[in-house]
DNA sequence: CTGTTAGCGCTTTCAT
DNA sequence: ATGAAAGCGCTAACAG
């Protein structure tokens, strides 16, 4: 079954396509009969036109893409508050998970813009680069951007403070003995974190003891490990602070398999708060990224660029939300 | 900034676009040494080939189009779950949300389907929609489908089942007055939802009272005027299946401008367990649809369907988990 | 082994 | 007011 196309219309209609084309896109030029005569034709046989093939020729779509590494809870959010900001605009919003089929995970966000970049989508909302993007045939705005040189347009939370926050709510429930489960450290959240977390420490007179700094990467598998290191250490933390809610969950778990309940016998924080952070059992205590309004902060800056408008950086407050999952150290 | 083509690669090989097609695409015919200085060229552009381009010619793209009307929170845990199925397969995921800038809603997965259909992805999976998708050019799969005549393939829950498990727990704990906030109503899961409710009301021997039924519509604003309803009758109800978690939340909100605390002045009972239902204060009682599951039975079905396999209809199992917002009627 | 050419579905001058 | 033709970036015959 192939798919109706301008021909098929014009055929029908017994014009040209280049009258179907102008009849469609209510250019001028067409006679009032004709014009009512092929829509009610383009009405009949259902026909749209081929986003791709009018993308070739106009160079814009009026759609927005938006550019993840996989569809994690935390893309999630963010774009359902792409989504939502993009209401009553004239752009439809496509969300494009690149490094799937890649399978190589470095360097996605170049290759889906260049794939889509220029063609198909008029902008584009990159969450958690893996690099700083180059110069770029559209307008886009870095959500959780890459740590290298300020690219243009970014939105973030502040981080730092965040961090210092998560830090401090554990040396304020007592403990001296907490251990970071760190992001990917390409980004900048991650190092931001690790240095408030640092910071934190250091004005509570903890010295720093980077046997208690644990990779995990944002991501539950890649957490696995660190986790269990942590725990296995002589003289395991009484706390940790895990730099995303995905890492804080497998924390957990790694934990209920030391025999470990949370948070009697371990402390733990996240960042992020998903709507998983509140779901867990225990509820986790975490630092709230207002993701949605961080989706919709990104639209308003893309929209603004694509209106010739100036590029932005957007910062954001985090806010400690105290749950379950931390409590004083065991006496 | 214009995107890079297969032009500037040519021109900077001292090639023909033809031997940088083949070798890129790694068809025969292009001399090994030619083959490695055009691959170093492409590597030293950066160029990617627009998926746009390609797909127009080559009329097969490895990408799946996961079409949705909004991204909502059903549609999002649906989404992961596909993610998820296509790790490792050559297929990456591209979501749709055409209805955004269209303002209709109705017929929005035809627009959708007509759009990308043929060109740009290979198949679709498709996220309730508002009629059975007509033959198309690309094999399709729809979850939560339309109740028309079936369409070829579909992924859905036994909502029957899972309606009357919710009934029933209502009715067990001790209500009789049990209202129904329904949801979509061309859609078969909320009619099947609501034969679910009204077959367990009669096993209950309970007469069905159509004054407790109101239109909730699946989505959180059209839920607002049925649940100010159902409360303003003369005999309110004590408990209210809603049909899904959306609506339940949203009844919930309404009942406490109401004055009425859940659950010790009403009982509410949702469906879906998106993840919102066990973050919500109080924990949503709900039936819970294995949303990521779907998604990979999706994508398994069209996987095979692109093979030239036939096609499926797939059901599964619903649960009812109970939670926080469901309690025996007051004395 | 390499290049020339046609054409995917559409929009846009430019003739008529 | 209408249509013919060129061309967006690419691939697939086909010639050379």
């Amino acid at each position: 079954m192939r798919r109706t196309t301008i021909h098929d219309v014009a055929r029908a209609a017994g014009v040209s396509v280049a009258t179907v084309s102008k009849a469609i896109n209510g250019r001028d030029g067409v006679a009032a009969a004709t014009l009512a005569h092929v829509l009610s034709v383009v009405d009949e046989l259902g026909y749209e036109s081929s986003l791709v093939a009018t993308s070739m020729r106009r160079h814009r779509t009026n759609v927005i893409g938006v550019l993840v590494a996989e569809f994690e809870p935390f893309a999630l959010q963010l774009l359902s508050g792409v989504s939502t900001a993009l209401q009553g605009t004239r752009y439809d919003v496509l969300a494009y998970a690149g490094s799937i089929s890649a399978g190589e995970h470095r360097g996605w966000e170049r290759r889906s813009l260049s794939r889509l970049g220029g063609t198909l989508i008029d902008g584009a909302i990159i969450v958690t680069p893996t690099s700083t993007p180059p110069e770029t045939s559209v307008p886009i705005v870095a959500i959780d951007p890459h740590a290298g040189p300020d690219g243009p347009a970014t939105v973030s939370v502040i981080n730092l403070d965040g961090a210092r926050a998560a830090t401090e709510h554990l040396v304020s429930l007592g403990h001296r003995r907490i251990a970071h489960l760190r992001g990917r450290t390409d980004l900048e959240s991650a190092q931001q974190r690790e240095k408030g977390y640092r910071s934190a420490l250091e004005d509570a007179g903890i010295r720093f003891d980077p046997t208690l700094v644990a990779d995990g990467g944002y991501r539950t598998a890649d957490s696995t490990a660190g986790a269990h290191a942590l725990l296995e250490l002589p003289e395991p933390p009484t706390a940790v602070f895990a730099a995303n809610d995905l890492s804080a969950i497998e924390m957990i778990r790694v934990a209920a398999e030391h025999g470990l309940r949370v948070p009697d016998d371990l402390s733990v924080i996240g960042f992020d708060d998903i709507p998983n952070a509140a779901a867990h059992t225990p509820q986790l205590t975490t630092v709230r990224q207002p993701l949605p309004e961080m989706g919709a902060a990104a639209v308003r800056v893309l929209l603004t660029m694509l209106d010739g408008g100036e590029y932005e950086h957007v910062r954001m407050p985090a806010e400690l939300v105290v749950r379950e999952s931390t409590a004083p150290p065991r006496a």
